[in-house]
DNA sequence: ATGGTGGGCTACCCA
C-alpha cells in the first residue's frame, strides 16, 4: 500500500503535473493540501479519469483546501469537529477496509502562520499554535491504532529539517515552541515514518521557496511536509520517498510529493 | 535589514 501526500497548490492549475506524477508513480491513495477549489468546482471527473474512482474533498475559494483520491473505496466518518472554530478547510479524514482490517487516514494542513513569532502580535501565529492544541488534545482524547496521518504540517522539527537551524531558529516553522508543540501532538500516539526510514544527520525537505532565483542551487529547504503512521503500524513500515525532481518540473508547487510504502 | 516569487482573483489576500 503506497500513500502519497502534496501540498499541489491549486489544483487546477497543477492538473497535468499530477497527470505526470500519476503516470510513473501508482499510489493506492493521494492527499493534497491547497487544492484552492471550491467543491461545486472540483475536477473530479479528470481525476476519476486519471483511475482515482473514491473521491472526498473539502474546499473553498481562493485558499486552503484538502482532498483525497483513491483506488479503493471507503467512507468518510461523520466528524463534525471545526478546528479553532472555522469553517477553513483544513482536514478530512477517512476509513477504509484493507486485508480484512480497518484503517483511518488524516490529511492536515495546519495553518502556515504568517511572518512574525509571537502570538501577541500576531494572530495567524496565535492560530497556528492554536490549531495544534487542539489537534493535540483530540488525539489525546482518541488513542489511535491502524491509523495514517499526513499532510502539509508547516513545521520542520528537527535540526536537519532544515538549512540552517541557528538560522532559523526565530523563524515562524522552525522556533522552538512550534516544533515542541508538534512533536507533542506526534506523540499522542504516532511514529515519524519518514524519519523512521531516513535518520538524521541526513538532510530532508520537501519544500523550497519560490523567493530564490536557483532553489536546487541555493537549497534552503524545510521538511514542512509529513507522514506520519500510529505507533502499532510500525512494523510494517516499508519505505518512504521524496520526489524532489518534481520541484524542477515546468510550473511547480513549492512543496513536492512525498509517499509512504507499508504493508498493511 | 530587505526583498525576493507564485496562485487566485481584484483583498491593505494567501503562501
Amino acid at each position: 500500500m503506497k500513500i502519497m501526500s502534496w501540498n499541489i497548490n491549486s489544483l487546477r492549475l497543477r492538473l497535468p503535473l499530477l497527470t505526470t506524477l500519476l503516470a510513473r508513480n501508482r499510489p493506492e491513495i493521494i492527499c493534497l493540501q491547497e487544492t484552492k477549489v471550491q467543491d461545486t468546482l472540483f475536477p473530479g471527473n479528470d481525476l476519476k479519469t486519471l483511475g482515482y474512482k473514491h473521491l472526498c474533498y473539502k474546499g473553498m475559494k481562493s485558499y486552503n483546501g484538502v482532498c483525497i483520491l483513491s483506488t479503493l473505496p471507503f467512507e468518510i466518518p461523520s466528524f463534525n469537529h471545526r478546528w479553532c472554530g472555522k469553517d477553513d478547510c483544513r482536514h478530512i479524514m477517512i476509513r477504509f477496509e484493507y486485508q480484512k482490517n480497518y484503517f483511518h487516514l488524516h490529511n492536515f494542513y495546519v495553518p502556515a502562520g504568517g511572518d512574525v513569532p509571537d502570538p501577541q502580535l500576531n494572530p495567524k501565529f496565535k492560530h497556528k499554535l492554536n490549531f495544534i492544541d487542539e489537534a493535540t488534545e483530540w488525539f489525546k482524547l482518541n488513542p489511535q491504532e491502524n491509523t495514517i496521518l499526513v499532510g502539509d504540517l508547516n513545521i520542520a522539527p528537527l535540526e536537519h529539517d532544515v538549512w540552517n537551524h541557528k538560522q532559523l531558529l526565530n523563524v515562524v516553522s522552525h522556533t522552538p515552541i512550534e516544533t515542541n508543540k508538534l512533536l507533542n501532538w506526534m506523540n499522542t500516539g504516532f511514529t515519524d515514518a519518514v524519519r523512521t526510514c531516513i535518520l538524521p544527520p541526513e538532510k530532508i525537505y520537501t519544500w523550497w521557496s519560490y523567493r530564490n532565483r536557483d532553489w536546487e542551487k541555493s537549497n534552503r529547504g524545510r521538511r514542512l511536509d509529513h507522514l506520519w503512521i500510529s505507533n502499532n503500524l510500525k512494523p510494517s513500515l516499508k519505505a518512504v520517498e521524496i520526489y524532489k525532481e518534481v520541484r524542477n518540473w515546468e510550473r511547480p508547487s513549492d512543496h513536492v510529493p512525498i509517499t509512504l510504502e507499508i504493508d498493511l
